[in-house]
DNA sequence: ACCTCAAATTTTTTT
DNA sequence: AATTTGAGGT
């Protein structure tokens, strides 16, 4: 069966996981170990098996995941059966058990789902009705987390101190009135839907009597209740599979559990662990690092996780003056990336990972004013937005007029001269009289609150608006969808000119999302149509199902349960954009280079943060999200200006000694790390000289390393760097001026120099001629060093360079292997060039000749690091890589080529391999990348630039060990009684 | 008394 | 950027 295609791009140990036989398998996987791919991979290989796909259940956290699981699942399939698995978030799929069978626990059909804004809201009424002191902030999170801990067997007996804290007594009277206040609105929590699914099943155990697998996706960060509910899911036939990681558990201040894999063990003692344990995704080097970081938490149980990737450029940690500067620092770095390794990288791949999305502010201005597009995640969210948010209001009193909240929010927006205190009276009033807001208003009732004429009139508008609109939605002829819905309230009230009145200059931007949440609520309904948003259950004996909800009701379910952030910039996948982003939101993604600012106490851990080791392990998560390139920053003074000190988490003397102070130089050994990591041909010489040309420098060195302000005592420092190559690295004085006179330069020509690059140009397929060219190109600028005396020639090539990238664009090569769809489609011609280049083999022997790395065709060559290699930056003459675990059959390492170790295929590379890979064309064994005019040309262009500051590496020997430990498991402390789980060891 | 608008203040992480 | 606070107008 198709099987085998399956398996064929796995390892030992995901082959081993894909395809047990196991009833209950855990899959630990760390981080970059290809989970992902795993989990897709065993799902379709149970469908090969002969399960039905409507009677399995893969069960995520964040809709993303999800998606992206249908999607990679879709891809083995190949029959578009995945669109009837019983497949989404743990939400999605209880609601939809909920809107199908929760008659029978007495759940009205068609209810709504409360967000946190809604629980807010209810929160914040309560308290000020009462008087409560409590923070509603503080009581939402504190109700939510009782919610989730509540369960049936599993739940500890929960012990009422006999004294109660006043707080204990407010939190008592919020929660219930809480419910209260959902339940007379006819609403559902997030907690709710999973703890009333598990009511459910409980009580109707055959409602998934069907259900003959469960697979559930980064287990660590399931809570109580979504432990029973997978239970229960898999009630019937006990055949589950669990993937997760507890390291990258950073989900506890939502009760996530990450004791769940030992009562899984408990529960299921015959469940068979595999770990996988090789990382295919970042450099030795990061993860090294990143492992030193996760170690410092001695209550984990040590894992075993190998780089299987180069060792590379070891990571940053900078130091800056301010956060101002550090965001001004990482522009000047993402520039100088891309300048320097001649677009070896775009913008796509550079990603910002923050502790708080509040961090992004001077980021993302700083980046504005450079001109970077960015895209910022895990922000706030589409639906969040306050414009849109009104009109879903509008859309959930049409759909549920008993939604107190809602009805309350719109009461006056637009103006209908009904305030504050007019809402508060009439929520009070409602809520004493027992009846919901709109019963009160709706008129069926007399109210004894008496408004006044402005608020009668506008009280009485809106309950005309929404009559009008359930009565055409009610109406079998008028055939009103969403869609049209929306547009009715808009007109009905106005929207666009309300935004425009209210939000002048902003209100086009506005204005766009509202027209976005239509294409939304279209796309949305095609979905429905076409059958790929499935709700639908299989049928169950004796048990009657409720009908399909309504497309609205389904499409503010879909709202409320999506975190996504739409890009409201259209057409964002055109444009190559830097990724700002949370480290939550950034979990499972991966980017070439990271960035991670802000590595000070109070922020990573976070003050408020109640578990430092969660926020070490967000700390974990961060760094294993990069591939080649790390900067991690620290500026000396926080948000508020005062003095901050380094995260604790970074602070170990060792963990230091692994880590650059500033920037890596990127000269050719580093772009062969790279370009080898990121499985990317390299670029040509000549585009990188003509990028980097526009750098303010070559080096990162515009910014001082200890943070203090560089503006002082500028004489003496140029006395250093002219004279003795041991000067002070970073001592340097700011550089802006040199570009701003080199900016006006420009208009100046030297011929001489512009026709040696345009005859550069004019001959492409010559890497010798480049090389050349390249070492005389780099030469120059160094002759013209002094920034006060910038050399017109370096002007004016500037200035060609300029045009010459202007021409190209920002495509490269890098597009070939990495993004989905768009990028393989749409190739530009210069990369077109770029690939017949490195095809043509007369030009891969001129590249042999001047010692260009060589592609490497055996996976096994990745084993050992050249000492070049190895030394580099490292300090000490070991061959820095312990041997392969394992070795890949010939027909397996021959799919990946260019010096890929990874028989995973990483998220950026989704689609399959190309046929030829660009690289690759030796069948031979190649050696690895050297280059020996390296040397010289590093000694020609950087004899200042020393490695003088740079820490000795003393103990590199025994840091860059990974020690294996076989017993990798994930219960948490020793002395517990717990047995550690066995590892079947396929064959 | 109540509504509106402008200014000051503050921001963990998410289904 | 969103929420809260204060001044001014109806």
């Amino acid at each position: 069966m198709a099987s085998d295609g399956l398996l064929a791009n796995l390892n030992e140990s995901q082959h081993a996981a894909v395809s047990s036989f196991a009833d209950t398998l855990a899959i630990l996987a760390g981080p970059g170990s290809g989970k992902t791919h795993t989990l897709t991979s065993r799902t379709a290989w149970l469908l090969s098996q002969g399960l039905q796909p409507w009677n399995v259940i893969v069960a995520t956290f964040t809709v993303k995941a999800a998606r992206e699981m249908k999607e990679r699942i879709g891809r083995l399939l190949d029959n578009g059966l995945e669109s009837k698995l019983i497949l989404g978030t743990f939400h999605s799929i209880a609601r939809r058990y909920l809107a199908r069978y929760g008659y029978l626990i007495d759940i009205q059909k068609d209810f709504g789902i409360a967000d946190s804004a809604d629980s807010l809201a209810i929160i914040k009424r309560i308290v000020k009705r009462e008087k409560y002191t409590i923070d509603p902030k503080v009581a939402r999170s504190r109700i939510s987390g009782l919610k989730s801990r509540k369960g049936g067997e599993n739940a500890a007996p929960f012990q009422k101190p006999l004294k109660k804290t006043i707080e204990m007594q407010e939190l008592d009277g919020c929660y219930e009135q809480y419910e209260e206040a959902l339940k007379r609105s006819n609403l559902l929590d997030y907690d709710d839907l999973l703890l009333r699914c598990v009511d459910l099943l409980r009580q109707y155990p055959s409602c998934v009597s069907n259900v003959e697998a469960v697979l559930i996706d980064e287990f660590q960060d399931t809570n109580l209740v979504q432990f029973d509910l997978m239970r229960l899911f898999a009630a019937q036939r006990k055949r589950i599979t669990i993937v997760g990681d507890p390291d990258q558990s950073i989900y506890g201040f939502r009760a996530a559990e990450v004791m769940n894999y030992k009562r899984m063990l408990h529960q299921y003692p015959d469940t068979v662990t595999i770990a996988l344990e090789e990382n295919y995704r970042s450099s030795g080097a990061i993860l090294l690092s990143a492992l030193s970081v996760i170690k410092q938490d001695s209550s984990r149980v040590d894992k075993s996780l190998q780089a299987t990737h180069t060792v590379g450029t070891r990571p940053v940690l900078r130091k800056l003056a301010n956060a101002h500067q550090e965001a001004e620092w990482i522009i000047t770095e993402i520039q100088r990336c891309k300048g320097m390794t001649g677009h070896l990288l775009d913008l796509n791949d550079f990603a910002i990972l923050l502790r708080s999305s509040s961090l992004s502010r001077l980021i993302e201005s700083a980046l504005g004013k450079s001109g970077i597009a960015y895209r910022m995640v895990g922000g706030l969210r589409f639906y969040d937005r306050l414009e849109v948010k009104i009109v879903l209001d509008y859309l959930r009193v049409i759909s549920q007029p008993d939604n107190n909240d809602a009805l309350a929010r719109i009461l006056n927006v637009p103006s209908r001269r009904i305030g504050d205190a007019t809402i508060k009276v009439l929520l009070d009033e409602a809520e004493q009289s027992k009846i919901t807001l709109w019963a009160l208003i709706g008129g069926e009732q007399k109210m004894k609150f008496k408004p006044s004429t402005h608020a009668k009139n506008g009280l009485g508008e809106i309950v005309n608006i929404v009559h009008t609109a359930r009565k055409q939605v009610a109406d079998p002829d008028r055939k009103i969808d969403t869609v049209g819905l929306i547009k009715f309230v808009l007109k009905r009230i106005g929207f666009e000119k309300f935004l425009e009145d209210h939000h002048g200059d902003v209100a086009k931007g506005r204005w766009a999302n509202v027209e976005e949440l239509i294409t939304q609520a279209s796309d949305f309904q095609s979905m429905i149509t076409t059958g790929y948003e499935e709700e639908s259950l299989p049928e169950v004996e004796g048990l009657q199902q409720n009908l399909e909800s309504d497309s609205l009701t389904r499409f503010l379910a879909n709202v409320a349960l999506a975190s996504e952030v739409k890009n409201d910039k259209d057409e964002g996948a055109q444009t190559p954009q830097v990724t700002i982003s949370t480290i939550h939101a950034a979990k499972g993604l991966e980017w070439p280079v990271v960035f991670i600012p802000g590595a000070y106490q109070g922020s990573i851990p976070h003050s408020r943060a109640e578990d430092e080791n969660e926020e070490r392990r967000l700390l974990y998560v961060a760094m294993t999200r990069a591939k080649a390139l790390l900067y991690m920053s620290c500026p000396l003074k926080n948000s508020q200006q005062e003095q901050s000190t380094l995260s604790p988490f970074l602070s170990a003397p060792s963990l230091l000694r692994s880590l650059e102070q500033k920037g890596p130089t990127l000269r050719s050994l580093e772009l062969q790390t790279i370009a080898l990591i990121l499985r990317r041909p390299l670029p040509s010489f000549l585009s990188i000289s003509q990028a980097s040309l526009l750098l303010k420098s070559e080096e990162d060195d515009i910014f001082t390393l200890n943070g203090e302000n560089k503006a002082f005592n500028n004489d003496s420092q140029w006395q250093n760097r002219s004279g003795s190559p041991s000067f002070n690295m970073g001592q340097r004085p700011a550089q802006r001026q040199k570009k701003d006179f080199m900016r006006s330069a420009c208009d100046e020509v030297n011929m001489t120099q512009a026709n040696r690059y345009l005859t550069t140009m004019d001959r492409p397929a010559s890497f010798t001629v480049a090389q050349a060219q390249f070492v005389t190109a780099r030469s120059l600028p160094v002759g013209a060093e002094q920034p006060s005396r910038p050399s017109k020639d370096r002007a004016k090539i500037e200035h060609l360079a300029k045009q010459k990238i202007a021409a190209e664009g920002q495509g490269t090569l890098l597009n070939f292997l990495g993004k989905p769809g768009v990028a393989h489609q749409k190739r530009s011609r210069s990369e077109m060039e770029l690939v017949e280049n490195f095809r043509d083999p007369k030009r891969i022997a001129a590249l042999k000749d001047i010692n260009i790395p060589q592609p490497v065709t055996s996976r096994t060559e990745t084993v050992g690091i050249l000492p070049v290699l190895a030394n580099h930056r490292l300090g000490s003459g070991q061959i820095m890589s312990r041997p392969r675990p394992q070795v890949m059959s010939d027909t397996e390492s021959k799919s990946y080529v260019f010096l890929s170790s990874s028989p995973v295929r990483c998220k950026a590379a989704p689609e399959p391999e190309p046929a030829l890979p660009p690289v690759a064309l030796t069948t031979q064994p190649a050696i690895l990348p050297l280059i020996r005019p390296s040397t010289s040309m590093h000694s020609t262009t950087t004899s200042t630039h020393t490695t003088t500051t740079a820490p000795q590496t003393g103990n590199s020997k025994r840091t860059l060990g990974v020690k294996r430990s076989i017993n990798s498991g994930w219960q948490s402390k020793k002395g517990q009684g717990f047995v550690p789980p066995t590892i079947r060891k396929p064959k």
